[in-house]
DNA sequence: TGAAGACATGAACAGCTATGCAGCTATTGG
DNA sequence: CCAATAGCTGCATAGCTGTTCATGTCTTCA
């Protein structure tokens, strides 16, 4: 099976939106943070050395568009990535860009 | 083995800045113009209905992020998805998006 | 050579967006 | 009730970006 990707505009413009909350290095940050396990917004905020305010407010983001879910445990809200597909996507595309170096590796 | 994607700051960049370039609808577009098989500036233009200064304008952007791979014949220039794993993925998550209809959950 | 076709590019502009600051809600525990 | 903790949100703003228009470059053909 060949050409069956063509998808029409609304589709498009729906998988724009979705690279787009990928699109930024502080909210891709978030997410790749979510994809594992459900991350706390204050872990979050530590880890990646920002503002809990500048977490929220991506978060904002991510939950509306179904990106992340949102579970309250007691005073803390714990993120995750929902979508297996989304996970893999990004897992598998993590590890492209972390293979693509190839020729200046850097020791760490 | 489980948590291996872990991926450092300048690699995160470089994934957003891949997103970047397929989260603008326009541009999207233009990428999926190129997936099954090489596309012409103009051929481009006429299809998606846009000038072909506004083609050439986020071809410049793909060529640079070596996201699309230039062939020029004549005096015409096709343009191609080179990567063969972008190739995959945009198929992929074209799939994702066309199928995503019929599953829709309901906000509890 | 000159003209026309196919792309590329530079400048300018309108609209968008990531971030910080301040204040807000919600939960736990006295 | 009050205090503390964890997270959310409105507003302002500096910086970015997609688009158009005009012009420039490269290629083919007469």
């Amino acid at each position: 099976m060949k050409a069956r990707l063509r998808i029409n505009e609304d589709e498009v413009v729906e998988l724009a939106e979705m690279f787009r909350l990928m699109s930024d290095p502080t909210r891709l940050k978030i997410i790749m943070a979510c994809l594992d396990e459900p991350a706390s917004v204050g872990a979050m905020a530590e880890r990646l050395e920002i503002s809990a305010s500048l977490v929220s407010h991506h978060l904002r983001l991510l939950r509306a568009a179904r990106l992340l879910q949102a579970d309250r445990r007691g005073r803390m809200v714990f993120y995750v990535v929902g979508d297996p597909h989304i996970r893999s996507m990004l897992t598998d595309m993590a590890d492209h860009v972390a293979e693509e170096v190839e020729g200046e590796i850097e020791p760490g």
